[in-house]
RNA sequence: GGGGAGUUAGUUCAGCUGGUUAGAACGUCGGCCUGUCACGCCGAAGGUCAGGGGUUCAAGUCCCCUACUCCUCGCCA
């Protein structure tokens, strides 16, 4: 037998045709005489038909068939014939209209069955039932579920696309090694111990930068590389040890012509896989604005509520003000920010999230005169109850709110109790909220308050339907957000530390804060870039530094002497002694991307073979133990803490 | 490293304040069925309630420990 067709393939056109088809056996209705199978292949699937008076012979076989067996079958392309409706009372065609190849089925005359199988630990369909660790266990199985099959040709297909993008643009797909040097800083490295090197280890790349910009520096111009990165860190829904970027380097180049490439590139997938035309140049954001407003530098901008920062209103009313939390926490040296939550009207909240609800009721309510409750019009109070317990557990101390009464009373507000009429005012004119809406508070450090108060607007557009739990919704966001400080101030150690690499460059007109005479780390801000999709970061990079003289100042400001420097990054300085040209670069992490233009729940939707959030392989029991021998020949001694 | 949720049949789950033989749906197996497509109907099998310890006359249920999975804070320049 010889394959002439996918399980996908076949239309109306075809029928009268002999076929050969191969696949798994999807699903079997046997109606004693008459045999129906979803032949199913990566293409698609296929109704075949077992009829004794075809051949007796194919439909004594076809009762023994199970779930996951692989056959083929030859066989003859009928349309589906007719049938009868008991709810149109007369005959309709048989075509089934949720499969492509709905308007034919095949007449099997002859099949073999090239394997059995056991059944499995659970069903290959559309929709999964089973838990992560039990897909995980059997990923091949899970694989081979449509959903993931078509994210994976998806990514597929966006690794040919970014190919020929950067290639057509003047781009060398160049390699760089995953073993390097350990550098400090940044990302915990995985380690690999060298047998030749006794009690020498390599690191595993994290990233390619310093490779990248070493080829800038030979001269290659343009770079682009899809790379495996490695980072020994915890894990979370968007993140994996072993990850994909889209790693990209250019010479010659200011920010905006790395944001164009990059534009180009993503215009490019999204019409590869949407057929959509993603419009150009993305929205740009300072870093600043983007704290202030969204509390984080990768916003969802799919949605409002921004937030209002009332450090100066508490400012000017000072203790008198008569909200004595805030007052401290502004003592302190704290953040206090407003949200406010108007009540979304009927036809304001996100269609794709309405649809999902709605598909959700009616398949738990399978009664045709159920009614489905309405979409949120405004926080309940189990709402808001339940939102104040997740932001205690982020480490909230609670969730002090305001419900603007109609007239103008503020209720629900203890914290206000005691407040002036004034300072009130100050607060509706700043938050701009409006009789009905509601109010959220928080004050306390400035990184808590931040990453609450982002958190919490994301969570709240979940919960009134303004974005779905997962996928764009219908809408994608792009922007990027632009000119970061360049340091950071750690409050433990009491320095100056990079904000993202030390190799960043500054903005010139910032560099007199670096002298010792107006010396204010503070104030200098970086050619750096993220670019940001619905509230993830799925890209970064930077303008670097090529000239020795401002990276030496940079190294000074951070507090890292000459040796260190040396000692560290030193055949990064001594390259860019050599000539350097201006470069600057990105990198997108392809994982993510795939993530999100495909609309899957999880991050392990778009890998293959993902690991565990402890970094474990369900599937190969990675990572495993080893023989003592193969540790004395790597010269290292595993000392496990013992188990109580 | 911290916080939270979870682990009951092959799978997804229910199992209330502890009380006789632990249930449902799907799947599996057997039988019937010529137009199904989540086929239908009849029947059956299937459980170390994650593991360990404790409280109790009695534990799936209460307590402690361990393991694993997921979410999250820290971390990820």
């Amino acid at each position: 037998m010889k394959r002439t067709h996918s399980c996908g393939a076949l239309r109306a056109a075809d029928i009268g045709k002999d076929v050969v088809l191969f696949g798994w056996v999807n699903n079997r209705r046997d109606h004693g005489d008459l045999i129906f199978i979803d032949l199913r292949d990566r293409e698609g699937l296929t109704q075949i038909v077992f009829d004794p008076s075809v051949s007796k012979e194919a439909h004594d076989l076809a009762e023994k068939l199970r779930s996951e067996w692989v056959i083929g079958v030859a066989a003859k392309v009928r349309s589906r014939g007719m049938q009868w409706s008991k709810k149109e009372n007369k005959e309709i065609p048989a075509t089934n209209p949720n499969l492509a190849t709905g308007e034919i089925e095949v007449y099997v005359t002859a099949i073999e069955v090239f394997n059995k199988s056991e059944t499995p630990p659970f069903e290959i369909s559309e929709h999964i039932t089973a838990n992560d660790e039990l897909r995980l266990q059997h990923r091949y199985l899970d694989l081979r579920r449509p959903p993931l099959q078509k994210a994976l040709i998806t990514r597929a297909k966006m690794n040919a696309a970014t190919r020929s993008y950067f290639v057509e643009n003047g781009f060398l797909e160049l390699e760089t090694p995953f073993m390097g040097r350990y550098t400090p800083g940044g990302a915990r490295n995985f380690l690999v111990p060298s047998r030749l090197n006794a009690g020498k280890f390599y690191a595993l790349a994290e990233s390619p930068q310093l490779y990248k910009q070493l080829f800038m520096v030979a001269g290659f111009e343009r770079y682009f590389q899809i790379v495996k990165c490695f980072r020994d860190e915890d894990l979370r829904l968007d993140r994996q040890p072993e990850f994909t970027q889209i790693d990209i380097e250019m010479s010659f180049v200011a920010q905006d012509d790395v944001f164009t490439v990059i534009e180009g590139l993503l215009k490019k997938l999204w019409k590869e896989v949407h057929n959509l035309d993603l419009p150009t140049p993305f929205l740009r954001m300072d870093f600043d604005e983007s704290m202030a407003k969204y509390g984080n530098d990768k916003p969802d901008l799919r949605f409002g509520m921004q937030h209002t920062v009332l450090n100066p209103i508490i400012e000017k009313f000072g203790a008198e003000g008569g909200v004595g939390p805030m007052w401290e926490a502004l003592q302190a040296k704290g953040l206090i920010k407003a949200l406010v939550v108007s009540p979304v009207a009927a036809g304001q909240h996100n269609p794709s999230v309405v649809k999902a609800k709605e598909e959700a009721f009616r398949k738990a309510n399978p009664n045709p005169t159920a009614k489905m409750p309405p979409p949120p019009h405004e926080l309940s109070r189990k709402d808001i109850e339940e939102l104040e317990k997740d932001i205690v557990s982020m480490g909230a101390k609670g969730l002090a709110r305001a419900k603007i009464a109609e007239n103008g009373d503020w209720t629900q507000a203890p914290l206000f109790k005691t407040a002036k009429p004034e300072l009130r005012a100050a607060i509706i004119e700043a938050t701009g909220a409006k009789p009905g809406d509601l109010i959220l508070f928080q004050f306390g450090p400035e990184s808590k308050v931040q990453m609450v108060m982002a958190n919490l607007r994301v969570m709240l557009a979940k919960r009134l339907w303004l974005i779905p739990e997962y996928g764009s919704g219908g809408s994608w966001n792009f922007l990027w957000v632009v000119n970061p400080p360049l340091f950071e101030y750690d409050e433990e150690s009491k320095t100056w530390a990079a904000a993202h690499h030390a190799f960043t460059r500054p903005h010139d007109e910032h560099l007199k804060y670096l002298q010792p005479e107006s010396f204010d780390p503070s104030k200098v801000y970086c050619y750096r870039y993220d670019v940001v999709l619905n509230g993830f970061e799925i890209g970064g990079g930077s303008i670097r530094l090529h000239d020795p003289a401002t990276q030496s100042l940079v190294f000074k400001a951070l507090g890292i002497s000459e040796e260190d420097a040396r000692s560290k990054f030193g055949f990064l300085l001594d390259a860019l002694k050599f000539g350097a040209p201006p470069h600057g670069g990105l990198a997108l992490g392809m994982d993510r991307l795939a993530f999100l233009i495909t609309e899957t729940e999880s991050l392990r939707d778009v890998i293959p073979f993902p690991k565990t959030q402890k970094g474990t392989d369900l599937m190969t029991g990675a990572p495993g133990e080893v023989d003592e021998k193969q540790l004395r020949d790597l010269f290292v001694k595993s000392t496990p803490p013992q188990k109580a």
